[in-house]
DNA sequence: CCTGTGCTTTGCGCATCCGCAACATCGAGG
DNA sequence: CCTCGATGTTGCGGATGCGCAAAGCACAGG
């Protein structure tokens, strides 16, 4: 295993205020992994063996129903903890993690959570924030999708993997990793279908470009516009 | 004030490793309140100045849209913590607490959570414990909303508060709070017409027997049937 | 007892969005 | 270079469930 650089931890919320003994201490007990792209990483159900920290990639939250249809609850980028079952007294993964783009991750025994959060100063605090901000998220997943059309909610989806993950380029901000029109509708509870006329129509109203796997927004302030408002 | 009794908390989860001593001082910095059905306890976006346990009555968390339309993002039964936004890093509330019927509550300052968490054993676990529970119930949520049709929705819902708040009566199993055919549509993401339409026609079929605010399913084996298959 | 407010029921027309199907396109791997 | 699989596009028909509207009912308060 080669040898990680406290700088790695140093800048993440819950390590944020470790001197760099502590972050040496964890950095010695976790262990290094790389994923290829589309892979899962651990599987709804199954035992909640071990927490994660994204280093880099970008991770999609699934769970599939008994019909066999998928559903992306989350989207999950670098620096962000994941996993983190054993925090909220579970005993198994609430749902399934799958790679979107090749990803970097470290990753600590659950039974090790209840040191870290007694030890660390701070680590618990900025943890349960970043569940709070999951938990806000999630609430907002839930009234969109009682109450918006489908075309304001793929419109809000986009925003939102905008904000979170949002790289800008020449024409605009792209979305910095891989994203079919499945994902999009698994994210939306729509179909492929609908979700590709949607951006079809969008892209001749020089709102989005987008192309195999990827999407770029030119004007965002549409977009939101499109979100909000009706049609 | 009048003096509350001890054996009010001692059942309740996070305070259940508690001894007779700390569940008095507990007790002692409690503020005990009776609110009438269909008023806000607090709400979203206002200052979580205070956390509270439910004692006695029934809870929906409900958020608002900007268009106006409400939606009902959990219930909350007697014996749960709620407005527990101080264990998630958060300063306001994220969506309002109305009381769906005469409710009583405790209530301590928010500034004494990490006391409480730190001062008495099993108390963070099992609130965490909780929260992990209502994010698996708003992932479920997430699910049905995104796949599943109107019909199966309701009947999820139907079967989701007969699990939580059902009370055993003579032809099946009654709902114990009162239920409007809005507030169903607020949980399911419809319209009280569609709810209506359907607790008719299930009514017909001897699936349930409702009447105003209030709702019994009498065969809660075929709701099953109706909330997973198609029709 | 009467009146009003809030809850519920029901019918009808229509827009949205899904399902199906066929085809185009791109990229990877042999 | 060719082939195959995954991804994306587009048209068409039809069902689901919403919107609107009108009216019936229960319950509380005077």
């Amino acid at each position: 295993m080669n040898k990680l650089d406290e700088s790695l931890l140093a800048p993440i919320p819950p390590f944020r205020r470790l001197d760099r003994m502590q972050i040496r201490e964890i950095l010695d007990e976790a262990v290094s992994r790389r994923f290829d792209a589309g892979v899962a990483i651990f599987d709804e159900g199954s035992d909640a063996e071990r927490f994660y920290l994204l280093l880099d990639g970008t991770i999609r939250v699934i769970r599939t129903t008994p019909a066999g249809e998928q559903v992306i609850v989350l989207n999950i980028g670098s620096g962000q903890l994941f996993g983190i079952a054993p925090a909220l007294g579970r005993t198994t993964y609430p749902a399934t993690a799958v790679t979107a783009d090749e990803c970097l991750t470290l990753s600590w025994p659950a039974s090790s959570w209840p040191r870290f959060v007694e030890r660390y100063d701070g680590f618990a605090s900025e943890s349960y924030r970043t569940v709070g901000q999951r938990v806000g998220e999630m609430n907002t997943r839930i009234v969109e999708l009682a109450t918006q059309h489908v075309e304001q909610r793929v419109a809000n989806a986009l925003l939102r993997m905008v904000n979170q993950s949002g790289k800008k380029v020449e024409i605009g901000i792209e979305i910095d990793f891989p994203l079919t029109r499945q994902n999009i509708s698994d994210m939306t509870g729509t179909t492929l279908h609908t979700v590709s006329r949607l951006l079809s129509a969008w892209e001749k109203n020089g709102i989005v470009a987008s192309g195999r796997k990827r999407v770029v927004v030119t004007d965002p302030h549409r977009l939101v516009l499109l979100g909000s408002g009706p049609a």
